[in-house]
DNA sequence: TCTATATTTCGATAATTCTAGAAATATAGT
DNA sequence: ACTATATTTCTAGAATTATCGAAATATAGA
């Protein structure tokens, strides 16, 4: 992962609304959520929640699967754990230095 | 660590300048780095590297000491690790439920 | 096709953030 | 006190983000 993409990550994790909505989705678990559902439990307008969920999907965080007229929302943990790991590998030790963060499988 | 807290610093954190201050903080180990050897670095105006540190250092995950004009600024790892436990705890896995998160030291 | 539900897009405003030049402040040497 | 170096604060403009109501779109059932 390189350091503007880790940055882009953390910027669309780095906002309360947007944060509490991911954990959701991660409490949630395989089954994923509904924006409706995200909605009722976050309480804000669905034009504001539509707008963070998409903060999230673009950076691949959050995916969305349609169920009729229901939007399933699932958090991506590949996603976060390749985040978590650049984090790890770059900025949490003194041995950091350049070298290919890439996820332990 | 509070949901609102990890978002402040993970909003710190989601600038690519300023992941990349904290990063060459990290890389600069124990012995930290001087305002102006990150402005040398990085090579944007003093005003705005000044803007940005204080950024991170009003969360807590840099801090600064002064040696004479020369300000040092040092990565806070026991920050970080707390982020980084956040994060592990609460938003990685399925079983992230509602429990204490806090640094296993 | 008409209706209902679910969600997004549009449009507009308020608030925040980023950027950087200029001036101010802090520290120390002469 | 004067000078030099290092850094911050002030100020301001441009850009981005957050918020939400209203309208538009998607899907499916009657």
């Amino acid at each position: 992962m390189k350091i503007d993409d880790a940055a882009a990550h953390l910027e669309a994790l780095g906002n309360p609304t947007r944060l509490k909505i991911y954990r959701a989705l991660i409490r949630a678990g395989g089954a994923g959520l509904a924006v409706g559902r995200l909605q009722e439990k976050l309480k804000i307008a669905p034009s504001t929640l539509s707008h963070h969920i998409k903060a999230l999907v673009v950076v691949g965080l959050v995916t969305q699967v349609r169920d009729a007229t229901t939007l399933i929302c699932h958090a991506n943990y590949e996603v976060m754990r390749e985040l978590v790991g650049f984090l790890v590998a770059e900025c949490c030790t003194e041995s950091a230095e350049t070298k290919d963060t890439k996820t332990a499988a």
